[in-house]
RNA sequence: UGUCCGAUAGUAUAAGGGUAGUACGACAGUUUUUGGUACUGUUUGUCUUGGUUCGAAUCCAGGUCGGACAACCA
């Protein structure tokens, strides 16, 4: 690696660890419980795991955190992997902790014969009273000195099934005192009388994260197993077992989780949503997993960028959601075919337009090195524009239609406006222009300059469509922060569904997956609730707007 | 009244004893048949008090502030 581009602690750690020739190779893993959808912190996990490997060679494993048969799901299973792969990255080996439940039940075993394992029979609330508070120590209960012999006889029980949830759990024999709670003698094992999603029926009892995890990174040969913040205080558990245990030395790692404005990350709060319905699903555009920004027009490129420019470090933080929309603009600048669409009409008539069956050229992304190709076009006399392009009193430095003024139609003529219709309740109804005939785009030769450019949909050539435009989810910069129920600081005006926008005629061979920009109003791709015979686009983002009006 | 983690412009993130830099944002301008893009410029920062040192964002000590830790969740 160059000694220019600066490192984060984790890429230092890994370098030093691969020159002082503690590692040959870098094993690094993905481990997702499959409880639920993932969301953009995920995909900062993932690009950091997955990105590691490419930056350093070695290779990454997609293992799933699945030891707790009551919250998992197929389902959430394959939405998981979808979504790593739809980021663009793929996994060396795909595997389960749940494959290791025969292995960690015989690391189970031998701690309980080094004297390093107990059965309780205390209830969860005794347990919890036993285990102290973080300033005081806990104490010991009668359960902890039984014998080796006694313990194992317990273990198989539970094992067996020959207990009901909850009658006793194993636990490691630690220290009550610790001033880390998580040391005070965790649980390890616990009944439950659950089917699992992939050993179904075969077990009763099922280990614990703690137990879990750094056994299973141990016995994949993870070297740096990286997680989040909050399981600093695990990592001294973490060492323990694998110590005992005299297995694979795996490191633990930790960064700080992504934060981002005006959404939530929890998988806990994500779920809620969902099923109160306050969205339509996972998939919502609206929602900050990695199916709903997929849906709502988000490229992988975009996302894998922005995982890229808000770091890594330690440090709590909290990204503004404009790093993420100027993301998906930088990348839809290059790739969005242009195309033009009037979402709030009001008719212009071109007065002294005779022609009949004009067909005009557009290029399709002047951004793209190859400019994306022309299009055809449709012109004729009466067209659809933007109601926002025009003002009857124009404000000051205003650039589009008013009164007298003169506008340029993208890809057609420079027209001026003469005369406006208003109905009864006083709204203009209908704008009347002259055009220049001479000032055909492409072929001006009218001499005349015009500040504002708008665009049109001719009327009778255009098809129409229904669009869906989003805003941020929560009308607080951070909602977790806020006093209260979260979902109090809903934005009510998340969407706003306009069902009849009028479309050029090319936007009718709009595909799925491709990102589309609505000349002047923003970036857009078709949903997948669309039809044949009826259109259905999402705003992925709006451009950025230096109008002060 | 504990233990652990952290603190650099509005937001992130560099600088590992030697000029505090970069990106996003904001503001201003140039270019422009998208008030977009591109380009240029401006703006604002080392939590605090001491110490070590010729020199501290960096090392040390105290303080302050923020976060984590008492699920048979992960």
């Amino acid at each position: 690696m160059s000694e220019e581009k600066s490192l984060n602690f984790i890429e230092e750690i890994i370098e030093n660890d691969l020159k002082s020739g503690k590692y040959e190779t870098l094993v690094t893993r993905f481990p997702p419980e499959p409880n639920g959808y993932l969301h953009i912190g995920h995909a900062k996990a993932i690009c950091l795991n997955f990105g590691l490997t490419q930056q350093y060679g070695g290779y990454t494993n997609l293992r799933f955190d699945d030891t707790n048969p009551v919250t998992e799901k197929t389902e959430y299973v394959n939405s998981q992997q979808e979504d790593i792969q739809w980021l663009g990255f793929q996994w060396k080996n795909e595997l389960y902790a749940s494959d290791y439940f025969d292995q960690l039940h015989g690391y189970a075993v031998q701690l309980i014969e080094k004297g390093l394992a107990y059965v309780d029979e205390s209830t969860a609330e005794e347990i919890a009273a036993q285990k102290g508070t973080p300033t005081e120590p806990g104490t010991p209960n009668q359960y902890r000195d039984r014998s080796i012999e006694e313990n194992l006889d317990l273990f198989a029980k539970m094992k067996a099934g020959d207990f009901e949830d909850g009658a006793c759990i194993l636990r490691a024999k630690i220290d009550m005192a610790s001033t880390n709670m998580l040391m005070r003698d965790p649980i390890i094992y616990r009944i439950k009388h659950a089917h699992h999603h992939r050993t179904g029926d075969a077990w009763c009892i099922y280990p614990m994260y703690d137990f879990a995890h750094g056994q299973s990174d141990s016995i994949e040969n993870i070297t740096h197993s990286i997680c989040t913040l909050e399981y600093v205080s695990h990592r001294e558990l973490y060492d323990w077992f694998i110590a005992q245990l005299g297995i694979f030395p795996s490191k633990q790692y930790e960064f700080a989780r992504l934060n981002l404005t005006y959404t939530v990350m929890s998988k806990r709060k994500l779920l809620q949503l969902v099923n109160e319905g306050l969205v339509s699903g996972w998939d919502d555009p609206r929602m900050p997993t990695i199916s709903g920004l997929r849906r709502r027009g988000y490229t992988p490129e975009s996302v894998r960028e922005f995982c890229e420019r808000i770091g890594i470090a330690k440090r709590e933080n909290l990204i503004e959601l404009s790093l993420l929309e100027f993301c998906i603009r930088e990348d839809l600048n290059k790739k969005a075919t242009r195309a033009m669409a009037v979402l709030d009409p009001i008719k212009l008539v071109i007065t002294n337009y005779e022609g009949d069956g004009e067909i005009l050229i557009g290029e399709n992304n002047p951004e793209a090195e190859d400019k994306g190709g022309t299009r055809e076009i449709p012109f004729s006399k009466e067209l659809w524009i933007e109601r926002e392009d025009f003002m009857e009193e124009p404000a000051k430095k205003w650039f589009r239609l008013a009164p007298g003024a003169m506008v340029r139609l993208k890809f057609a003529y420079i027209v001026k406006c003469d005369d406006f219709v208003k109905d009864a309740e006083g709204n203009v109804t209908e704008i009347h222009c002259t055009y220049f005939p001479e000032s055909k785009s492409g072929s001006d030769t009218s001499g005349l300059s015009v500040k504002g450019t708008i665009h049109w949909v001719s009327t009778k050539h255009a098809k129409t469509a229904q669009v869906r435009l989003y805003d941020r989810l929560f009308s607080v910069v951070s909602p977790d922060a806020e006093e209260g129920d979260f979902k109090d600081y809903l934005n009510p005006n998340s969407k706003e569904v306009l069902s009849k926008v009028y479309i050029e005629p090319a936007l009718a061979d709009a595909t799925l997956g491709t990102g589309y920009q609505f000349i002047r109003k923003g970036y857009f791709c078709l949903d997948k609730d669309s039809t044949a015979d009826h259109l259905v686009f999402n705003r992925v983002v709006s451009l950025k707007d230096g109008w002060k009006g």
